[in-house]
DNA sequence: TATTCCCTTTACGTTAACGTCAAGCATAAC
DNA sequence: GTTATGCTTGACGTTAACGTAAAGGGAATA
């Protein structure tokens, strides 16, 4: 399945005033790319489907702390395989939270009541999963022992 | 992300004995694709990639039980988002394991902690998911009691 | 100054997992 | 008998999520 990176590996603070260890604020993309290592191209592209706006410095892109955590929810949200459309559904619907209005947030609230219980069914196939592993596991080592003594 | 179906629905037993009420055991391709809410296209794919081989009566297919079950394993798998290679590389080792040697069954207990390392990375997916969840909603739910009284 | 990185956009290519016809067989119903 | 239903095998089309190559900009380093 390529995994796409669990935990987004701490890249090395470079810089920060004497003394004062003040995390890194913005990321260039191959920065960011390699904390959760992926391709900037995947970046991108995220960006072109409206999962991320980063700032500009002139041409270039960049990062703050902010991009970086939406980045990460976007991949939990891979991971746990709701496609980009559905990530950019609730970024955009929580985007326009703050000054949103009612039906806004009540389809907000139906949405999450839809996400809640995907999350339930998930939970049960896993469980199931795990005992199929158990089971499988338990006839391979018995065949096994069967074979070595 | 259009939920192929969780819980197979029980097709209408529709023979069996007089009296004895027999739980059929051979499915039309239709029937089955029914019950699992698919087509009968995607269960052919599965078929042509390795992972269900169903009888032929003449050159329809006849599925049983068994065929059944893995057919309803798989889409679990999908569901966990696995791809039908990997599904088919458990399927295949699962097939070979009676007579199995024992490297192919060290090679499927290595897989096998492979799956459970992952299922394992997911259930904590799942967790912070469900916290996002409980957190995005918690705010939706404050901006309405000030909007609504 | 020249070379090296890292970035940029544009654009076509790729893979997985089916969808969607098309053309035809066979059995069940009328 | 013929009409309808459900199956069959091709074979080409489609979508999501990137990969990959081309052509170039700008700053930093040799």
């Amino acid at each position: 399945m390529s995994k796409p990176s669990q935990t987004e590996s701490q890249a090395t603070p470079a810089n920060g005033a004497a003394g004062t260890v003040k995390r890194k604020r913005t990321f260039a993309i191959g920065e960011l790319a390699e904390m959760f290592e992926v391709t900037p191209r995947t970046i991108r592209f995220y960006e072109q489907e409206g999962l991320l706006s980063p700032e500009r410095k002139g041409q270039r892109r960049i990062y703050h702390d902010k991009d970086r955590v939406r980045l990460k929810l976007t991949l939990r949200g891979k991971r746990l395989g709701f496609t980009l459309a559905e990530i950019r559904e609730v970024v955009e619907l929580y985007d326009a939270m703050p000054g949103g209005n009612t039906r806004q947030l009540h389809r907000m609230l139906e949405i999450l009541a839809e996400k809640r219980a995907d999350m339930e069914q998930r939970l049960e196939d896993i469980r199931l999963m795990q005992h199929e592993l158990d089971d499988v596991e338990t006839r391979c080592r018995a065949v096994l022992e069967r074979l070595e003594p």
